[in-house]
DNA sequence: CAGCATCCTGCGTGATACTG
DNA sequence: CAGTATCACGCAGGATGCTG
């Protein structure tokens, strides 16, 4: 069996870390599940939440980051299989392994990364 | 100094953290700064410690991420403009204050993610 | 040795339209 | 509502070759 297939497989923990999260919205929906069971509709209006209502997510892109989270083992998906659809996100215990991680980058990142548009000067070391 | 260029900007620590990490090697690299200086030859051989001596890393991206781990504030470039050229990367001081991180999430990805055949514990810190 | 200049390619991201 | 199908585009990433 090998090796050559698995999407998250590498001999490196944080190259494997790297695919895991890689996208743009991964990190971010695994920290808004991190309350809760949340709806897909949820997730796609909450990621919009502090952007100025540019354009919404692409359905296609969110399915996607979803789809991998969910092959990732990260969260679980729940179809209610009613009508309309319901179909509900949350972490699974995995998942919620991970979210002291995000804690930790998002704690560091509150510190020492320049956040909305205050840009205060990285500089001087 | 201070370039107020929105590079690193965004509301969201964690998405400002995607972008400063982005690419596939800039945790890596910071990972390895973080026993001492290093030169831009040993950084690039070192990047392949583990894998199969296929390709190098192309000289355009090694240099491209280490210049944006330069803008980003995480390592300074030192050169002692001799010939021939030597030039050393180390971790600045808010390097080294994201080093726990990527320990953070080498300690989850060596626990959660299936690394490759070889799983050798990473643990011994 | 430590890069830069150029070309090329795949994939991630987004916009739009459609469906069960 | 929760997606899938298509098309298009920009950019990260790799391969060479050259230079101070």
């Amino acid at each position: 069996m090998g090796q050559a297939k698995s999407t998250l497989t590498c001999r490196c923990p944080v190259a494997a870390f790297q695919k895991m999260i890689s996208g743009k919205y991964k990190l971010r929906i695994v920290w808004d599940l991190k309350d809760g069971p949340r709806r897909y509709g949820e997730i796609r209006t909450g990621l919009l939440r502090g952007q100025d209502g540019t354009s919404e997510i692409a359905p296609r892109v969110l399915s996607r980051e979803l789809k991998a989270l969910t092959e990732s083992g990260l969260i679980d998906r729940k179809d209610y299989g009613v009508v309309p659809p319901k179909v509900e996100y949350r972490l699974t215990r995995k998942g919620k392994s991970f979210v002291p991680v995000i804690g930790a980058i998002r704690n560091w990142g509150s510190r020492h990364l320049a956040q909305g548009n205050v840009v205060e000067m990285v500089a001087a070391e």
